[in-house]
RNA sequence: GGGACGUUAGCUCAGCCGGUAGAGCAGCGGACUUUUAAUCCGUUGGUCGCCAGUUCGAAUCUGGCACGUCCUACCA
């Protein structure tokens, strides 16, 4: 087979491109070009009737012998990822959706041509084989090919075989190299699959409804974030993307569907971290006729159980560490959770405002001097100890100010009806008894407002539909708001957010 | 946003006190019928992230910019 062409091959001129040809991918498209003459380059005709995984484990306790009498008939395809010649005779190994299987190619089972058209094939083609399986004398099972087609030519050269694709940034922009090429980051999203469905399944158990509500409001709300704001033309009228399912869910719960849950994308105009991504997958669900303190048993029942169908146990490592989450989360107050890891802190300093005013300032932490107390216990709170809350820790008794949409305690003026749940020192979901009073949320929007225009730019919007829903009656109902991709981090001991979304955001170029 | 570090062949990486570029893998050519990161022989391949500056001379030193990673800040 000839590899030269009659013309040098012209560089891509195309400016939205980027990627020009190196000599590797112009040796490719050469060998295209020549699949493109001499028959169907791109054929779809190839039935694949084996899976690499299967076969492994129907086949491989099967002894070379029985195998041999079996002379089972098979036929797989799937991407090379190593290539061995030895003359006449050549292994190859390919790689399906479940894993991977070795080909024999020889002279004496294919004849001389098919063997001299593979040596030629590239690490990436997609290859179909069909044949008998067979033990090596290794013992490795593989298939004694009879039949081999190129299926799809790869013109772009796989990273290295050994170390594979180790740059972060590439594996993050280009998820289709890295997932060819990383056992580990296959799995992870296998895991976030099962997660995802493990969650669905429990929910559905417990007879509650799966829903779609909006993702473009006419006005965000649900949470105290900055939204991203687009425009409908039809309309000519501005929009945003949703920042939080809430007042819709809630809205539903009035019209009488007491269970249901959604699990969607939240898009938060926010920076980029290791922990945040301007979009993240939230479950938000409401229960009618329960409260906070149901939501935090309900919710330890939930990890359990999508620990236990996802990995089997209910204890994981962590970056290193250990926790159980079959043990029963720790419950806390604010209070509690500052003194448990700064005891020199008395019950009548974290209630006296002055006092904990100077300790902020002393620690230069981030609050406002004109909290209430509820308000600059939570500063003290997130300063000194919610990074130290690594066990399951649901933290209680957030004061009013910082929570609009949650119900105030009736015997402690102040403080409302919330958790927020707290793992490997990051916040992971959050609950709480929902305020079902339309005057008092009338009057809580109104603060906000309020806070608005005193530049808060994350201060919520009054939502005058909301009110009026909950003038029908919300019966007293729970609700709460998972983060799934850091629940699917914590499962799959990943450190950074970008580990467990497929095509995390990044900044355009490179 | 702030700090530290990084960017050299398609990939993984060397490159010292400044003298104009190296290895392995991949590719190409050759040998090899049970290999498995196959092996052996030969060989092609580079705008050293970009732009300035210092210098006779810059991958190397200086400044700026771009992008990334980690830490940090806000959140879920």
């Amino acid at each position: 087979m000839t590899t030269q062409t009659s013309q040098p091959l012209q560089p891509n001129e195309n400016e939205q491109s980027d990627v020009h040809d190196n000599q590797i991918v112009a040796e490719r498209r050469a060998k295209l070009s020549t699949l493109r003459q001499t028959g169907i380059a791109f054929p779809n005709d190839f039935a694949r009737l084996h899976l690499s995984g299967e076969l492994h484990s129907e086949y491989s306790e099967k002894t070379a012998e029985e195998l041999e009498a079996l002379a089972i008939q098979v036929s797989v395809a799937g991407r090379m990822m190593l290539k061995r010649v030895m003359g006449k005779a050549s292994f190859a190994t390919i790689q399906d959706m479940n894993g991977r299987i070795q080909l024999f190619i020889s002279n004496n089972d294919t004849g001389e041509a098919p063997h001299a058209a593979f040596k030629h094939y590239d690490l990436g083609d997609i290859l179909g084989a069909s044949g008998v399986l067979f033990k090596t004398k290794t013992g490795e099972l593989s298939v004694r090919v009879t039949s081999l087609r190129l299926l799809t030519k790869s013109l772009r050269p796989l990273p290295e075989k050994f170390h594979g694709l180790t740059d972060q940034e590439q594996k993050y922009r280009q998820r289709y190299i890295d997932l060819i090429t990383n056992e580990e980051t296959r799995k992870t999203f296998i895991t976030r699959s099962k997660v995802i469905q493990a969650i669905r399944e429990f929910f559905l158990r417990h007879d509650y409804l799966e829903v779609e509500t909006p993702m473009l409001h006419p006005i965000p709300g649900g949470a105290s974030a900055k939204p991203f704001v687009t425009h409908h033309n039809a309309l000519d009228m501005e929009m945003f993307l949703r920042i939080a399912p809430e007042l819709y869910l809630k809205r539903l719960v009035v019209g009488g569907f007491e269970k249901v849950f959604e699990i969607n994308r939240n898009f938060r105009n926010e920076g980029l971290s290791t922990r945040h991504n301007p979009e993240f997958t939230m479950i938000e669900f409401y229960e009618a006729y329960r409260d906070y303190k149901y939501l935090m048993d309900f919710t330890e029942n939930l990890f359990r159980e999508v620990a236990r169908k996802v990995l089997g146990t209910t204890v994981i490592s962590y970056q290193g560490k250990e926790l159980d989450l079959g043990q029963p989360f720790h419950r806390l107050t604010i209070n509690q959770a500052i003194q448990k890891y700064h005891p020199q802190f008395s019950d009548e300093q974290l209630n006296d405002r002055e006092f904990l005013l100077s300790e902020l300032q002393d620690l230069k932490a981030k609050h406002k001097p004109d909290d209430g107390l509820g308000g600059l216990q939570l500063s003290l709170f997130e300063e000194l100890s919610e990074h130290l809350l690594f066990e399951p820790t649901f933290i209680v008794d957030y004061p009013v100010e910082v929570s609009p949409l949650a119900r105030a305690s009736d015997s402690r003026p102040g403080i409302t009806e919330r958790f927020e749940l707290f793992i490997v020192g990051r916040e992971i979901a959050n609950g709480f008894s929902e305020l079902n009073d339309p005057e008092d949320q009338e009057a809580r929007f109104d603060a906000q407002v309020a806070a608005k225009d005193a530049g808060d730019e994350e201060a919520m919007f009054k939502d005058n539909d909301y009110i009026r829903a909950l003038e029908h009656g919300l019966p007293p109902t729970a609700g709460e708001g998972i983060g799934i991709d850091r629940l699917v981090m914590l499962l799959t001991d990943a450190a950074s957010i970008r580990d467990v979304i497929l095509f995390p955001h990044m900044r355009p170029g490179a």
